[in-house]
RNA sequence: GAUUCAGUAGCUCAGUAGGUAGAGCACAUCCCUUUUAAGGAUGGGGUCCUGGGUCCGAAUCCCAGCUGGAUCACCA
């Protein structure tokens, strides 16, 4: 990178560091720095009677600076929170010699700067508790400012809050921005919640192919790669149900896994291209069984995150605490629609999708068509915790014939927020149906729905061997993990959700320069003065190109010696 | 994909009947021995997203594009 592209705060930066290394300081040493305490826990635990903590090292970075003379403040970010600094310079330079405090610490540590400090704790006259520094360690030069985001009382001023930058460079957001980092923690303490959970029931976590050459499980379409050596092409997993299932017919009881999977359809605040799943596949059980695991399993996850079943989303309190609401679909669309369709054929259903407002086409079968009636009319009203039972068998291909009910499948999803956070059958596990409900697949596929499934013939052979009955479940962790940490967006819950490329500004080679006789030290210069390429030279006026290379050596004190308007004039011909 | 709003200093944002680009924080210099979003003073810093057009003159008006947000459609 050119000098000349720096901006001012940046180059004072590098200055900084040329210093400290002739200084004798190395701006990134090598060795372990031992700490032996945090911020949050020196706040919590100090007590001025006691007088605990005379001897402490932390390390962090520099978040703000106030210097007054001799005397200084500052504020050190750690993991677990910040703390204020109180630097005097004698107490930092015993000696005569006052560099340390004077230069070091005044003019070459800057705020983002990761330093380690020793001394002891005490309370301001403005009772604050600081660490009274008597060592300043330099860990890590920090060569870009910092946002700085101020707070009193609560009020945020300068907040560094563009969603684009934010997400794009999630390193600085979390660094300004703490309560970014506590949502991830409460992310990371719903996966964990729910490990421990099946882990204490000795269900076995596994790991099934993302790569696959059948993709199945659900309803999307896939992404799809090609593997070189097998001349094959490849799809990235859009669930990995079908493969815990050979699992369970393997002889494996109870098998979980928690999935990156890969959807190649739209993105907005409920869906990234990469989201995140846990199956879960227990072996002679059924849905009604799956349904309490699930009203346990995340009613542990509220109590464990936040203490209580009761969640803030938004304007509502969700109440996670079993036993949860439950309706068949019928019954849920005769409640928010006044009708009853459980009787209907395919005509009817569609003539009271148009009467509802629903949009239905050509391509929908009849599990389709009540699918949309339900996501419009029912699924967004439902916002505590609900389970919605017994769906219609064409839209569950993988799920087993009701027991009691024709033409249902024994399917339920969890429903919260108007969202569905999770999805479970009493999975089909007779092998000729299974290869029938296969063909009707096939059949809306031509039709032309893009998201019917594939016949998997592997996972039908695997199950001609016998497949216990089952239960499976599917559950959405992102979805889950939203509601928990009270997120508009899966972007607050992803650390780098899948963004648009920057564009880069297209910028041609030295040589192409060198080619029109432009010398090498004054390639940047024009690169800066904004003729990225020799495209944009040649289109220049050469006594105004002329007039802001000489500027621009001014301005940056560059000391080249200006070209002459003759010598300008020949690249813009050439 | 559609509609709509936005893009100005490192950050948060003002600004315009078209007429020399502003503030706060950050940064630099000087002063200052316990300050509390902010110690005092002075100062430097800009491709006003990009490219066209209108105009004597465009950050401002028009057109196109890029990126992002919001809403909607498909999907978990």
């Amino acid at each position: 990178m050119s000098l000349i592209e720096l901006s001012e705060q940046e180059l004072i930066r590098r200055q900084a560091l040329e210093e400290l290394l002739k200084l004798g300081i190395n701006p990134y040493p090598a060795e372990k720095y031992e700490v032996n305490a945090t911020t949050s826990e020196i706040i919590a635990n100090y007590s001025d009677e006691k007088k605990n903590y005379q001897n402490v090292t932390i390390a962090g970075r520099i978040m703000s600076r106030r210097i007054m003379g001799t005397a200084s403040f500052a504020e050190l970010q750690d993991e677990k929170g910040r703390i204020q600094l109180y630097l005097n310079r004698d107490n930092i330079c015993t000696d005569e010699d006052k560099t340390l405090y004077n230069i070091v610490f005044k003019r070459l540590i800057d705020i983002g700067d990761i330093v380690g400090v020793t001394g002891y704790i005490f309370i301001t006259k403005m009772g604050e508790i600081s660490v009274h520094v008597s060592n300043i360690k330099m860990l890590s030069k920090s060569l870009r400012p910092l946002p700085i985001v101020k707070e009193k009382d609560g009020q945020i001023f300068d907040a560094f809050t563009d969603p684009e930058q934010r997400y794009r460079n999630r390193s600085l957001d979390l660094i300004v921005n703490p309560h970014v980092k506590e949502t991830f923690i409460k992310r990371t303490k719903v996966v964990n919640t729910m490990r421990d959970y099946l882990n204490s029931k000795s269900y076995i976590e596994v790991e099934t192919p993302i790569l696959q050459p059948l993709y199945g499980g659900a309803a999307a379409r896939p992404f799809k790669t090609h593997h070189n050596t097998l001349d094959q092409t490849l799809y990235l997993r859009i669930a990995n149900e079908l493969y815990l299932k050979r699992l369970i017919i393997g002889g494996f009881d109870g098998v979980y896994e928690f999935s990156k999977d890969f959807r190649n359809e739209g993105m907005d605040r409920f869906h990234n291209p990469e989201f995140t799943q846990m199956e879960l596949y227990v072996a002679y059980k059924d849905y009604f069984w799956m349904l309490e695991l699930v009203e346990e399993m995340v009613e542990k996850v509220a109590l464990n995150v936040h203490g209580s079943t009761q969640v803030t989303v938004g304007e509502n309190i969700i109440d996670f605490k079993r036993p949860w609401k439950r309706y068949t679909m019928y019954s849920a669309i005769k409640e928010f629609t006044g009708i009853d369709i459980s009787e209907m054929n395919e005509e009817q259903l569609k003539e009271t999708a148009i009467k509802l407002n629903v949009n239905v086409d050509i391509t929908m079968g009849k599990g389709k068509i009540i699918d949309e009636i339900f996501g419009v009319h029912c699924e967004p009203k439902l916002i505590q915790p609900t389970f919605i039972m017994d769906y219609p068998i064409e839209m569950s291909p993988l799920a087993k014939k009701h027991r009691s009910v024709n033409g249902l499948v024994e399917r339920f999803e969890a429903i919260c927020n108007g969202k569905e956070i999770c999805n479970a059958y009493s999975e089909l596990n007779d092998p000729i149906d299974q290869r029938n409900r296969f063909e009707e697949q096939l059949l809306l596929a031509k039709r032309g729905d893009e998201e019917a499934m594939v016949l998997d013939e592997e996972f039908l052979h695997a199950m001609e061997y016998g497949m216990p009955p089952t239960s499976g479940l599917g559950i959405g962790i992102d979805r889950l993990a939203m509601i928990i940490t009270n997120s508009v967006s899966i972007q607050d819950v992803l650390f780098f959700p899948q963004m648009r490329p920057e564009k880069k500004l297209t910028r041609d080679d030295n040589e192409k320069y060198i080619s029109i006789g432009v010398p090498v030290q004054w390639i940047p210069i024009i690169q800066k003065a904004g003729y990225s390429t020799i495209e944009q030279v040649k289109k220049a006026n050469p006594n105004k190109l002329h007039q802001e290379l000489c500027g621009l050596n001014k301005k940056h004190k560059l000391e080249l010696q200006n070209p002459k308007i003759e010598e300008v004039k020949a690249w813009v011909e050439k």
